[in-house]
DNA sequence: TGTTTTTACTTCATCAATGAACTATGCACT
DNA sequence: AGTGCATAGTTCATTGATGAAGTAAAAACA
């Protein structure tokens, strides 16, 4: 019963359930809210199965193809937690852990010494290449289903629920 | 800079220069993985602000919510690890939790005296309806933007990429 | 009936991520 | 130049979640 499918049913009726007790409850939307987790993290616990046999986790891949996709191959601690979106202390911690492998490197900033510099290796451009490939086939089977009209459709919508969110976030909850 | 909007233009470019180095790379799908994971986490950062001045994380929230949806207010930590992704060593945890703020009881099942039943207070139940109606706005206000198509329409599609994780969890990565 | 296996949960050691406090550098203003 | 403030990272203590091992009850089996 661990399918998401059938945990998307039984949260259905429990929605649904909740409804009836409370009736101003936007059940529509509280199911939404609740897919877009569920499925969120579906899509991210796939990922991190094929992950796991490189002893790499979520975080880490991120800042790793972050450093990989950028021209120069640079980025800073503070970016990244923003691009990534993750805490000052555990981007040092995923520093640490990529430099530690040879990934990448640290260094200070010449121009303005507070800064620290994170910069991809070759070692770590080659491991990109070698992981990523074999990841393809499962993320293109991931929408195997989907019409390139329904593809163009997801990207709008979550496009849209993006701009809520954000509109949201400048007025915190009361 | 921490807007989703601008994270998500980053990402789109990132996957995309990404995809000029490895032309084999899926873009387009590898994008919507993104964003799923982007915006799941999103919507439950959205829903944690609401939770913590009750001092409640996610995974206790919906716990104590698949209690008070069910009709007799019980279920066992096995059944709710299924329900609420969790795995039984944290489900003792919040059980501990929750018990400890006196909105739900732990006892030994009767029946199956292997079996741990847990199940919603009077006070867990009114704790939720003190709770819960305060975040119906922002609910709401999350799909203001969304017709009623457009919401049947992210409704479909999350549910077509539920059915394709499903089937994927039955292949393992090679 | 006695042995083995399975199921359900808990305990313990460990990892991942966070907030708060701290260090060091740069910048603004007098 | 000297003081105060802001920015960028790191360290440390703590929380949240996990895997591995342990306990106890039930089910399967011989």
């Amino acid at each position: 019963m661990a399918r998401l499918g059938n945990r998307i049913a039984m949260m259905d009726e429990g929605v649904g359930r909740t409804g009836m007790i409370i009736p101003e409850l936007p059940a529509t939307e509280a199911r939404l809210c609740r897919l877009m987790i569920m499925l969120g993290a579906g899509v991210e616990a796939e990922l991190e199965s094929t992950l796991k046999p490189h002893k790499l986790n979520h975080s880490e891949f991120l800042t790793l193809m972050i450093l990989y996709s950028r021209p120069d191959g640079c980025s800073t601690p503070g970016e990244l937690c923003e691009l990534a979106t993750q805490r000052p202390t555990n981007m040092t911690r995923i520093a640490n852990t990529l430099t530690k492998r040879g990934v990448i490197t640290r260094r200070v900033d010449a121009e303005d010494r507070r800064r620290v510099v994170m910069q991809i290796t070759g070692a770590g451009r080659r491991f990109v290449q070698k992981i990523l490939p074999p990841m393809f086939p499962r993320i293109a089977t991931l929408f195997a289903g989907f019409s390139s009209n329904d593809k163009r459709q997801l990207d709008r919508l979550l496009h849209k629920l993006g701009d809520s969110l954000d509109r949201m976030s400048d007025q915190p909850p009361s």
